[in-house]
DNA sequence: GCTGAAAATACTAATAC
DNA sequence: GTATTAGTATTTTCAGC
């Protein structure tokens, strides 16, 4: 898979905003109506484009308490490994999980409305899986945060 | 404002897939269209809705490096706050920034296409504000993701 | 690969109930 | 809140260059 300049501009427009008619994009990216819808068509089809949504202000539904919690493996296994995903999946509130190089073996980024609520995922996650350490840490606040991909740097480069 | 049931699941639809045409959102909401197309258009002027985006998918597009930068000021002033907020806003990798409570004072999220490009970054931040403390955390696999808010939580409690 | 135009679909707004 | 209507915009397909 390889992306001209033509691709790339698309892609940066969508992923900053979705609702922008195939028209204009092809007006912004110099192609025509046609052209345009079907270099789209294709990057859905190749899963380039993941998915269109909808983004929600947590603020405003009342999920303010986003915290990370930095997981120590009890056991360096493939089985583990599964199982522990497994369980994060059954519970509500984590959004991400990452597997880490260095000291923690993962990182979830969980989104909760307060303190209790993140207080009843901790003793869920504890109750069922065994760690060897669990470490959390608190978003005082969220300075920026954007789902768009970085595709200027690849660009210029 | 106040969220009922039929807001929730209409939100939660949007947030998966922003593609459902108004028509089946009503449908599997039990509203008719009318109503329904005025809720969403309520929640998008005041901002519940954020945005529609495509999500791309970062391997596609050549961008498999993801770390978390946890950083510590050298000063706890609202000055240094801003100067850092402005620095890191140059830069083209970092995707988040979150304040947080405990030993560092602020994360990063960056995605970058490979080692090179992180290293090109962590030059171009360390040489444009000093920092009492770096830490790079890399990610080996992303494990799971979701711009999607946990309010299956909301609508159960 | 491109252009242009037609068809199908969806959105938006207004109506009366 | 529902049902219906109509006008507009957008998407999608189908020709031909």
């Amino acid at each position: 898979m390889t992306f001209d300049r033509i691709d790339l501009k698309i892609l940066d427009i969508l992923q900053h905003d979705a609702t922008v008619p195939v028209a204009r994009i092809a007006d912004q990216v110099g192609l025509s109506q046609t052209p345009c819808w079907k270099r789209i068509q294709k990057h859905e089809e190749t899963g380039v484009i993941r998915a269109r949504v909808a983004l929600l202000d947590p603020q405003a539904i009342g999920l303010s308490l986003t915290v990370f919690v930095m997981v120590e493996a009890v056991a360096h296994t493939t089985q583990w490994r599964a199982e522990f995903l497994c369980v994060v999946d059954t519970l509500g509130p984590v959004r991400d999980v990452y597997r880490l190089a260095g000291g923690h073996d993962f990182m979830l980024r969980v989104v909760v409305p307060d303190m209790a609520a993140f207080d009843r995922f901790y003793k869920d996650l504890t109750a069922r899986i065994r760690l060897r350490s669990m470490n959390s840490v608190f978003a005082l606040e969220t300075m920026r945060t954007t789902t768009a991909l970085p595709l200027g740097d690849l660009m210029a480069g």
